[in-house]
DNA sequence: AACATAAGTTTCCAAAAGGAAACTTTATCC
DNA sequence: GGATAAAGTTTCCTTTTGGAAACTTATGTT
């Protein structure tokens, strides 16, 4: 489409292709962590409020001139909402430099059943670690489906129009309106149909 | 153990309204890694060995009465050749089997700061190979922002309510208006401002 | 430029963790 | 059962962390 590729803009990008083999982690915390607070774009004083540590301990942190005690990193986690392991995760290799796919409203594939009508995002990348569609959900009840859906992966849904009602395996039926999200483990048996005269609008988006 | 359905797990699954966000996880990681050491058939003395970690450090450790440094806990991990969100691991099920998490429209846990304000969705699972979230954007123009965003993993993106300019850094601005979206590369210095008076709402869902 | 303000670092001290050894409990001989 | 050895806990003391405030470095603003 009109999106040229970062290569031919930046063709020297540098992306550190750490290789080292089984080496006993660093885990560079400290920088993790100073990481995690930019990318919320907080301060060390409004992340020394979300987690109830001082300022300086913050700051010490991050420098690694200590090394925080569990109830310390407890109060990160959860001042910061971010997953206890998520601040051990080994910086990353990037595999995927630079990309980016625009979809446009009303622009993806379609891919029409009797039940759903998907709308495929983002096709123009592959290899994604999620795929993102949009769905027209034309199901009015569970019988419209022969039976559970259940793949891999996990999924979230997010209800952009409409109202539906939500199915699934372990659960009570629950009734999502326009708003209400739901993530959940796709393995699960799981399933939608529309509560309302109209077709309901759902995003979803899937990782496995 | 092997046919207890979700209810049994998450018996109290509230869909209806979970107020009390104000949970600090308790996480008894005393009784984690005293499990841990058993199933290797270890003795105090024998995990002192291995971890390097003194034999009464370790009894008061598993007993909660102190709380683990984080090089401590890399002693652990290393010693016991178990990585460290493991140690953070519920005891049981490790992955994500037959879980799910509502969120209600206006419900996600807020988290404001001059530019954003992010709404985190599903909350109460943690461990998630995606993390959702709805931000207000307040933001009106690249100036608002410190500097590019940019941290590990995917991020994918879908306005809900107004327009916005997507900049990125290897590519020109874009405008992006309800309904449209974009899939990208984190690690890609991004950032995002509200085009029109109103302040945009999106959807935006990130995985590493 | 000088000034004011915010962000980040360092200092100093109270509080908590880590280790050696003393102590208590549990298991295993006879 | 009593003696013995091993496993686990507690005590005591040193080292390190965490917080308040002082200090230094950036970022405006006039």
């Amino acid at each position: 489409m009109s999106d040229e590729s970062p290569q031919d803009i930046y063709p020297s990008m540098t992306i550190a292709s750490e290789q080292s083999s089984e080496k006993i982690e660093p885990l560079k915390l400290g920088k993790r962590l100073k990481e995690i607070r930019k990318s919320f774009g907080l301060t060390l004083e409004e992340a020394s409020q979300k987690t109830g540590l001082a300022r300086s301990t913050l700051s010490k942190i991050e420098n690694e001139q200590i090394s925080p005690t569990f109830q310390a990193m407890q109060k990160l986690a959860n001042g910061l909402q971010v997953d206890i392991p998520q601040l051990f995760a080994p910086p990353k290799q990037v595999t995927a430099t630079g990309r980016r796919d625009i979809t446009r409203s009303e622009e993806g594939k379609a891919h029409p059943t009797s039940t759903y009508e998907h709308e495929l995002l983002a096709t123009q990348l592959t290899n994604k670690k999620m795929m993102p569609f949009k769905s027209r959900i034309r199901a009015r009840s569970f019988d419209d489906y022969g039976d559970w859906i259940r793949h891999d992966g996990e999924e979230f849904l997010l209800v952009l129009q409409g109202e539906i009602n939500f199915f699934s395996e372990f659960y009570e039926p629950v009734n999502l309106s326009e708003g209400d999200s739901v993530y959940y483990d796709a393995n699960m048996g799981h399933m939608l149909a529309s509560v309302s005269e109209e077709d309901a609008l759902i995003l979803w988006v899937t990782a496995s």
